[in-house]
DNA sequence: CGCCGGTACCTAGTTTGGCTAAGTACCACT
DNA sequence: AGTGGTACTTAGCCAAACTAGGTACCGGCG
């Protein structure tokens, strides 16, 4: 059911603090996307580059291997704002079928 | 963006008033799913008759061939607890990311 | 020194669930 | 006979998730 809204939820994450793919993975966890595979992510991370919604930069890391820094550029703004948009009116519609609905 | 919800808004349409595929694609028009693809809603119907959420029977119609109309069974009801109850949370864990956004 | 665990990223292949774009067929009305 | 509304079906495509690995860098420990 995530389907499409992961790429809003990692741009907006990146929005307020770039930062790299494995702790993007760490931030999700910890709001309660536990199960998003790392794969996932990786693979998210990609798309959103290869669309140029973001500008990545090479950080060297104490701790293991050097880090891919995401940050949102204009372009994945617009595509942030575009998404709550969306997301907003989708959950409007939803909430009203549930209120409609027999339980 | 919809992926997964589609199949719950049908069930739960399906649970309020068994009909058939075309008054569903109608259903779905007047509360804001107007770009729903009738194609995409037969092949819905499918899938979850195929999982056995649904009954079907056949009924005559005097204004084209036979309906297939489509009841919810017990099956069917519990999928429809369970998926309001994910999208609850999703919509919950999604609307503190979005309060926390910078704009 | 070697290896292990944590950090960090990448890939190939599959499944799911949308989409388009057709086609079929029934019926009423002109 | 043809048109338009009703009603269902199918084949094939594509995006975005998934599984299930692999690669590599680093510090610390025995």
């Amino acid at each position: 059911m995530l389907k499409g809204t992961l790429e809003g939820v990692v741009l907006t994450a990146l929005s307020t603090k770039p930062t790299h793919g494995y702790e993007i993975v760490g931030w999700l966890r910890e709001r309660g996307f536990e199960d998003v595979a790392e794969g996932t992510v990786y693979a998210l991370l990609v798309r959103i580059e290869q669309r140029g919604l973001v500008d990545v930069t090479r950080v060297p890391s104490d701790k293991g291997p050097s880090r891919k820094v995401y940050s949102v550029n204009d372009l994945g703004q617009e595509y942030i704002n575009e998404f709550w948009a969306t997301w907003d009116t989708l959950a409007n519609r939803l909430e009203a079928i549930n209120r409609g609905r027999s339980r």
